[in-house]
DNA sequence: CAGTGAGCGAGCTTCCGCTTGACTT
């Protein structure tokens, strides 16, 4: 008989706990939560007050009747689940599926696997805190009624399948409305004023910048012609040390941007890699918002930098979260040792350890100390100024380890270095430029800018990130896409030696990389949305909604009122909606085809976004084409719209077969007699492409099919092994089998294959 | 699966937040 049950969360966790309490404990772990809402009648019984209608997932049955079993053989039952809402309930549901009893069941918490912090918890258990549990029930029961309910109404008055609720209809929302500023915004220029001087003292040169910009090209001009006559001198020279504080440790949101700016990460790709470092003991946990460091790590970080960088570098801290509703269960995201600067494995487990490494490190190094000078120059000719700024780092402090950087790519600024300086001197000028500069408009959204986005609003936990950027993406409502950039062209003016010479340069902007877009459907059902339920879809619905949880949670507040007043007019509001509104979509009328006369419509058609030419109730039934990716119905004009109707387009000949253009089911393709390859071209690039761009892309997909094969049989109607996604397979009559791991898919023999296709029918 | 757009209807879809494997073509 043992002793004591202590139940965690995270299979991880109990393994090292196990190592802190030893004998007469055994730790196990439930794997988050055991219980959920039915998905019968939603899971809550409306007419009993809301009453929730709790059941164990198949897939978790098992485990529980194990857990039971353990719970029956321990004298005492230690529930030490999360200290926060979530946490607080799987002790609670453990308690009741398990059968656990007052007399023997203890709860504990800690927010940190140090030995001290476990011992620390045994010695001050305490009750299951119902009031928690409360709040916890109430924010279940409130996503399930908003999200069970809402998309039902989608499947009636959009489209079957898809999905809306508290958190991923916001996300959507805010790339919805970042899509339509960047259609609005309209880019202006203005022309920026760089003076390159000599200082007369040690004939180097340093740039300085003109503290005003001009609007037009005209005077620029001017301005310039100003500058061949002026005199320049610094009438001021001013430094000032200033000091650089570094970022705070890891939380799962931060560590998902830094690991998208600078690995190029996905979120999820960040999460998986993170999995397997908490798994094999190198981090802590990454699911965190904490910004806390146990006092063990911050004098293993103390120790660590004094060693590697001298005493002067050590400064210790401790962050505080300004992240609304932080529920700081845990530690913040960090090495488990602090000496460990590199670890072995994979390179992306190498990278992201690195990294986090290096974070939690510089967070407790010293500021860095900056001085920075600021040169005033006044022309003798006009009032305006330049200013020539360096900055000099006295002392490099924490920016030895690690620089945090930045979503937007500003402008390269001017301040770098500049030489020794004396007030009052005259200077010689060695060139002055003006150039055109464009406004750019707000940047799309990358999956990791979302996410800090949404961490500021408050919606979302650190668990459910990543899966609330993979659900908008499944749904169709977001796409994850690159774009080429556009060309513009930009004047610059230079004057040197007395002249003025003027030249145009062409430039690229608006590359995306890896950016948010969001589909037509997604934003058919976010107009919807936002229509009919604009309280929910509010940026700030979640914020008020957590500050009625809190009041159920310090026992003001019972929480089925607080549903309760939710429910009843949100509800009303679904019955008026599915029997009052309009079916949610989107047309517009783009023009007249100039062949027919008749209207050209952009709108979402049973199979997506289509062009209709004509109207249905003509006699001759109107003309479809399917809009490409990459255009959208709220955007297409109607040049490109008739352009959509050029296809299928017959582009020559290769190999003596036609070489055809088209787009289909899968989105657009080139056809190469009976082959298809498809492309991945968007909006007019796939309208305007040339014979010789289709022949290369037929080459590497005839390359590309070559690979796919690992071994055929001489044989009619014999099974091929190929090579997929996932590795090697065996395709027999249209159908796919896995190859057991032991067998080396080069060697199977034709008896070996038909056996695995015997066995895997069974 | 790559030329779909008649209309009807059965049965299905769906939320957020805790956790890991199992599994995919």
């Amino acid at each position: 008989m043992e002793e004591n049950l202590v139940i965690v969360e995270s299979p991880a966790k109990a393994k090292t706990i196990q190592k802190f309490l030893g004998d007469g404990f055994v730790v196990t772990s439930c794997f988050g939560h055991i219980r959920d809402l039915s998905k019968k009648n939603n899971g809550i019984d409306i007419a009993k007050n809301y009453e929730p209608i709790y059941e164990v997932p198949s897939e978790k049955k098992k485990l529980v009747s194990e857990l039971k079993k353990l719970a029956k053989q321990a004298n005492m039952v230690w529930l030490a689940s999360d200290e926060d809402r979530e946490g607080e309930a799987i002790a609670w549901h453990l308690y009741e599926a398990l059968g656990l009893k007052e007399n023997n069941t203890k709860r504990i918490v800690f927010h940190e696997i140090t030995k001290d912090a476990i011992l620390n918890s045994i010695k001050t258990p305490r009750s299951i805190d119902q009031n928690l549990v409360n709040a916890q029930q109430a924010r279940r029961i409130l996503d399930r009624l908003v999200g069970f309910e809402l998309s039902p109404l989608l499947w009636k008055k959009i489209k079957p399948s898809l999905s809306a609720g508290r958190v991923q209809s916001v996300a959507v929302r805010l790339i919805v409305e970042r899509e339509r500023e960047i259609f609005d915004f309209k880019s202006t220029s203005s022309y920026r004023i760089i003076a390159s001087f000599i200082n007369p003292d040690d004939s180097k040169e340093f740039k300085a910048e003109l503290s005003k910009r001009f609007k037009t090209k005209k005077e620029a001009l001017e301005f310039l012609g100003t500058c061949k006559n002026a005199n320049f001198k610094i009438s001021d020279i001013s430094t000032v040390p200033s000091k650089r504080t570094p970022a705070a440790p890891f939380t799962t949101s931060t560590l998902q941007q830094e690991a998208s700016r600078k690995l190029g990460f996905s979120v999820a790709r960040t999460m998986s890699v993170a999995q397997k470092l908490y798994e094999s003991g190198k981090i802590t946990y990454m699911r965190t918002d904490s910004l806390n460091l146990s006092s063990l790590a911050i004098g293993a970080a103390a120790n660590e930098i004094k060693s590697e960088f001298g005493d002067e570098y050590v400064k210790t801290r401790t962050f505080k979260s300004k992240i609304k509703g932080a529920q700081e269960a845990h530690e913040a995201i960090r090495p488990t040792y602090m000496n460990s600067r590199t670890i072995s494995g994979p390179a992306a487990e190498q990278s992201l350890y690195e990294l986090i490494w290096k974070r939690t490190i510089a967070s407790q190094m010293s500021d860095a100390q900056i001085e920075k000078t600021t040169a005033t120059i006044l022309m003798s000719n006009s009032d305006e100024k330049f200013l020539a700024t360096g900055e000099v780092i006295k002392f490099d402090g924490f920016l030895r380890v690690y620089i945090e950087s930045t979503d937007d790519d500003k402008e390269e600024n001017q301040s770098d270095f500049l030489p020794k300086l004396s007030k009052g001197k005259n200077l010689t000028v060695d060139s002055i430029i003006a150039d055109e500069r464009f406004t750019n408009n707000p940047p799309r959204y990358t999956e990791a800018s979302l996410v800090k986005k949404l961490e500021e609003l408050g919606i979302g936990r650190p668990s459910t990130y990543a899966p609330t950027i993979s659900t908008i993406q499944n749904r169709g409502y977001v796409v994850k896409e690159n774009r080429d950039g556009y060309e513009r062209s930009a004047t610059i003016i230079t004057l040197k030696n007395d002249k003025i010479s003027e030249k145009i340069k062409t430039e690229k902007y608006g590359y995306e990389k890896g950016k948010m877009f969001p589909s037509d459907i997604g934003m058919i059902v976010n107009d919807f949305l936002v229509e009919y339920f604009k309280d929910i879809l509010d940026y700030n619905f979640t914020a008020k909604v957590e500050k009625e949880f809190d009041e159920i949670a310090d026992g003001n507040v019972e929480w089925k009122k607080m549903i309760d007043s939710f429910y009843k007019p949100f509800h009303l509001k679904i019955a008026d909606t599915e029997a009052n509104s309009e079916r949610g979509r989107a047309e517009r009328m783009l023009g007249l085809d100039p062949k027919s006369g008749k209207n050209v419509y952009a709108k979402y058609g049973k199979f997506g976004p289509v062009i209709q030419i004509g109207e249905k109730e003509d006699e001759q039934k109107p003309q479809f084409a399917s809009i490409t990716k990459g255009m959208h119905i709220e955007q297409i004009t109607l040049e490109d719209a008739l352009k959509l109707f050029a296809l299928p387009r017959n582009l020559g000949q290769y190999e003596d077969l036609d070489v055809i253009i088209s787009v289909g089911r899968f989105g657009p393709y080139v056809r190469h007699g009976s082959s298809f390859y498809s492309l991945k071209l968007k909006g007019d690039e796939l309208l305007n492409i040339q014979l010789n761009e289709a022949i290369e892309i037929i080459i590497e997909g005839k390359e590309k099919e070559k690979k796919k094969i690992i071994k055929t049989f001489n044989q009619d109607d014999a099974p091929q092994i190929l090579n997929g996604r996932f590795g090697a397979y065996i395709s027999y009559k249209k159908k796919n089998y896995k190859i057991p791991k032991k067998q080396t898919p080069e060697d199977l023999t034709f008896e070996e294959c038909m056996k695995i296709i015997e066995s895997s029918k069974k």
